[in-house]
DNA sequence: ATATTGATGTTATATTATAACGTAATTTTT
DNA sequence: AAAAATTACGTTATAATATAACATCAATAT
């Protein structure tokens, strides 16, 4: 019982806390090379250090990948239970990504069929527009 | 009045169209260096060439691109008539993609608001699962 | 005709990501 | 606890994806 709760939580490496420290710390989503320099001074030296660790953190609903941008985000939703099944908002203007947590979309999407009747197992859908902030200006 | 049908026409230039002649013809989503190869032939012989043009398909809505995989596929709706709002299946076996046409889908989406109000303008979902075909292996 | 815009060709380089190798730490199994 | 298996680490090199910058040519609009 207790060895289950234990083995549930998440247990992050020394890079992968290291990396994820990083994304959280930042608004914005950031690039791997824009991590990479981040860290240098905690010892990450290389690439595939940072990489590695970035595929961890998305295996274990820390963090995300926006595709459009090659960028990285925080899961804002804590340890997301569903990491493969993800909607964002993009601002066209200030590249901000936020996150999208609406359990109606969630349902749609997991709900959806194609034509065939296949049903999917994830989705990562990024919605483009102009936030209020750039509107504003 | 016939000016504004044929300024509807949507003209290609001579590299814009041996880049989607070269997409159309492959089932799966091609990569921008597989093009540059595919059509050496045909006199395009760098880097720019392919992307500017694949730039312009897109903008014509004669291909998508698939963020994902960093690969391109024709846009299988003909004139796509919303480039920017689009979605689709990609099998993670096989990694053939296919276009989603669902006009339900599409209007639920381009309906759908955050939490702000806010609307959005365009949208690239991609959904993730196994292929029929995939499935009966 | 001439200014503007769109397209081309080319070289070089920036950006993003992974292969491959050896080693060390941790966890699981026996 | 020892052996085996898995996971993580560090490093070098390189692959794959994409753009900057510049000169030239073509088309189209004013």
């Amino acid at each position: 019982m207790v060895n289950a709760m234990i083995k549930n939580q998440i247990s992050l490496s020394k890079n992968q806390k290291i990396v994820l420290d990083y994304i959280q710390k930042t608004k914005k989503p950031v690039k791997a090379y824009s991590i990479l320099s981040g860290v240098k001074k905690k010892g990450i030296n290389a690439p595939p250090q940072v990489y590695r660790a970035l595929d961890k953190l998305i295996e274990k609903g820390k963090i995300h990948k926006i595709e459009s941008q090659n960028s990285f985000i925080a899961c804002n939703i804590g340890d997301c239970a569903t990491p493969h099944a993800v909607a964002f908002s993009i601002c066209n203007q200030c590249e901000i990504v936020t996150e999208i947590n609406d359990q109606k979309l969630f349902k749609y999407l997991s709900d959806f069929k194609d034509k065939s009747g296949v049903n999917f197992k994830g989705y990562n859908l990024e919605f483009f527009g102009v936030c209020d902030s750039c509107k504003a200006i």
